[in-house]
DNA sequence: TTAATAAGTAAACAATCGTTTACTTATTTT
DNA sequence: AAAATAAGTAAACGATTGTTTACTTATTAA
């Protein structure tokens, strides 16, 4: 049988991510995507069973997956709990910057109702994401270091920052002169961590 | 003549808020709007230019407007420093649990370019939303009681928290025990208030 | 070398999209 | 009471939507 075109199943998923990224999810078609990645539609479905599918599996597999992997780069949970936030701050700053259309999904999964509950789903149904940092943060709660709230909470106190911090800096990207640099992240990430430390 | 049944035009509005949250954006229609505010197309667009120009002006007067005006109440740039985030944080958490429509489309506001760049334009060319919360700012920094940071950099830090714990609220309001109470999100103003207190 | 078969294309499907045309209704001013 | 006029409706416009049908192409296993 002929085989699968991998460069096609990448570029559905690159372009799709592009198009999200410049003219919002609201503005992808299934059409307007085939063109644009020089395929016929009908490919898409060779893919993918059908729109919400290929969202779903872009935004899972795709853009979280990639992005966790990148997050938890050189992190270990038994790390200084210090070290291991800048270190958690310093990737997920390091991988959005260089990744917008991905960052672009990952906003869009806080707002639409299809990618939230697809998160949702994904973290009963087959183990949470980013559960070392899970393993992390309960470390630091059992060994008295910060407050014991449950996890959302302090994911909320912890990591919300950072991502509209990222989200500035694409605001900034066009502007003289940029305010978002790394020092400004590790300014910020020493702030939340007096903020949560007894 | 013959004049403007405003009834009509908040129906438009409130059910066009109501399909974003329960549908998403991507999925709100004229077409669907009209049938839903059961009316005729037509009379949406003697409101309304187009379907951007109702997107923006919802967010932008209804959904942005209101929340500015229930976020700053009985606050005051003057009060002090933990008093008046804690009073911030309080309205933000009391308003969104009761408007999930207008949370919804606020999320949105982060994710989609239209209504991101509707943001910025309006910041810019009619002075900038939360005002008030600029000048409380300001005050403490020369206080010397806070860090001289950006402003989007305070923003992100002091407040980018209560918008994820508001949506975990929501997250969690199908489950037996609510875990987003108004003593964990108090719980939660206290830890950011001590991160940036110098 | 050919039979088998999945990958992929071009074109089209009904349904729906955003928007408009042609018309009626309701209200105000004269 | 009638002229003027914006508000509003029903129906339809061409364009585009998500998806499928009918077909061709490329590859592998026999």
């Amino acid at each position: 049988m002929r085989p699968k075109n991998l460069a096609k199943e990448e570029a559905i998923r690159l372009i799709a991510l592009q198009i999200i990224s410049e003219e919002g999810l609201e503005n992808l078609s299934m059409q307007k995507l085939a063109k644009a990645a020089n395929i016929s539609p009908r490919t898409i479905y060779i893919k993918y069973e059908n729109k919400e599918d290929l969202l779903i599996k872009l935004f899972i597999d795709e853009v979280l997956g990639k992005y966790e992997k990148a997050i938890l780069e050189n992190f270990d949970p038994k790390m200084a709990f210090a070290d291991g936030m800048k270190r958690l701050w310093l990737n997920t700053f390091h991988y959005l910057r260089n990744n917008k259309p991905a960052f672009s999904l990952i906003r869009y999964g806080k707002s639409s109702p299809l990618l939230n509950k697809a998160f949702q789903d994904k973290n009963i149904q087959q183990g949470a994401f980013f559960a070392p940092i899970h393993t992390f943060l309960k470390t630091n709660v059992q060994a008295g270091l910060i407050p014991d709230l449950p996890h959302d909470v302090h994911s909320a106190l912890l990591f919300s920052p950072i991502q509209d911090l990222v989200a500035e800096y694409f605001d900034h990207l066009d502007r003289p002169v940029q305010i978002i640099t790394e020092k400004v992240i590790l300014t910020s990430c020493e702030i939340v961590i007096k903020g949560i430390l007894k």
